[in-house]
DNA sequence: GTTTGTGTTGACAATTTAGTTAAACATACT
DNA sequence: AGTATGTTTAACTAAATTGTCAACACAAAC
């Protein structure tokens, strides 16, 4: 029929693959189309072939790197699992997405500042208030039954991301601040599942009948 | 003498403030010359007269960005004041920082992943060293007093800025995610403050006479 | 008033880059 | 063998972008 005609396997995936390389590494602006033919060791009028521009082409990298990502988390945020669990899982799924692809993070919010509308056509809004409502309720349960502290499903969301994803958007800073090679950065970052996972637990949690740690007026 | 020719006041200072906006808001590979010199309204042959080229006028700017972060954090972090106070300070000042230059940490960080020679000639290691040795020392004696869990001055401290920074960072996904408009994000984001403070201390603050509230072995 | 030095400008050159096209070749399927 | 699709090579266009240069403007010095 139509597929399975040239030498080796999927031409079309080996870019797919080249451009994820290549523009989660250097982002739009700063990709070549060069570069990432050179990336898949073929030409750039194949590149042209398969995918009609560049934009094209970053589009779906880009809403594939979003898709990957949200798919992860989404499982999670709807399990119907215990809070503190749910934290942990959080924590340990998104780091490891993470390892899997450092620049992932970094590709993403940035080119969402470069143009934020390269998003909008995706719901995202609504996929998150689900996320937040699902994750408000079982605060509130927590709340009432004295575990936690009072706490806005949104902070406590925001906080979890921030402490996750920033070690891997400021890894070139981090390295040369802490002075860490390779190993040690990425023997740090294994060390964080626990650590977050732990800091955040002990950030909200009341321990036995006590009023919760520190005022909490506003 | 030399200065105080032109026409008007100091362009070199006007092309630096303009180069600042663009190049922090676009990147070096998205920022055009012509994108500076029309924030400047000015001609872009001026520009290579006061700065020889885009990568010279990129690396004062860089270089200008990583000082002001750095000098606002270093009294904080040199000041012998009591722990809980210092992470208040620290968090508070490195909000503000970046709500008067919200595209400053992002533009740091990515610029870095980039090409993270950009940073090696400033020795940033030495100052982190003092950094961390210097809280180092503050959280080992809160540790003995009893007041603290057991933490690395790496771990708190990249924490903290995982939590202020990251905020800004991920602007444009938030604002989709969350749902808000500009006045909406600034009032989380002064929000945070307080929040992030609470945070932080009660994930690492031990309640009176208690062992610490999680298992804490690794 | 002329000269001089610096700030400023418009036009120009050189390079890079995205994207196109045409021709040739390769390989699988009929 | 013949056909359709994948792939390479090469040249090419068009636009964008950096960097340079000679001329111009104008204030201060002579």
């Amino acid at each position: 029929m139509s597929k399975r005609v040239g030498m080796d396997q999927n031409t079309e995936e080996l870019i797919r693959q080249s451009a994820r390389k290549v523009f989660s590494e250097k982002g739009f602006s700063g990709a070549r189309m060069q570069d990432i033919a050179d990336e898949a060791k073929i030409n750039r009028a194949l590149l042209h072939y398969y995918f009609r521009s560049k934009e094209k082409l970053f589009e779906l990298i880009f809403d594939e790197a979003v898709t990957r990502f949200l798919g992860a988390v989404q499982p999670i945020m709807f399990a119907r699992i215990p809070l503190f669990e749910k934290i942990e899982k959080l924590v340990a799924t998104e780091i490891d997405l993470c390892v899997a692809e450092p620049c992932n993070a970094m590709f993403i919010l940035h080119e969402m500042m470069r143009n934020p509308a390269v998003l909008e056509r995706r719901n995202i809004r609504k996929l998150y208030e689900s996320f937040l409502g699902n994750l408000s309720v079982a605060l509130t349960e927590e709340y009432k039954r004295g575990s936690i502290v009072k706490i806005e499903a949104e902070s406590l969301f925001l906080h979890i991301i921030s402490l996750v994803l920033f070690p891997f958007i400021g890894k070139a800073y981090l390295q040369q601040a802490f002075g860490l090679d390779e190993e040690g950065y990425w023997r740090m970052i294994q060390k964080r599942k626990k650590e977050v996972t732990r800091f955040v637990i002990n950030g909200i949690r009341i321990l036995e009948g006590r009023p919760e740690g520190v005022s909490s007026d506003s």
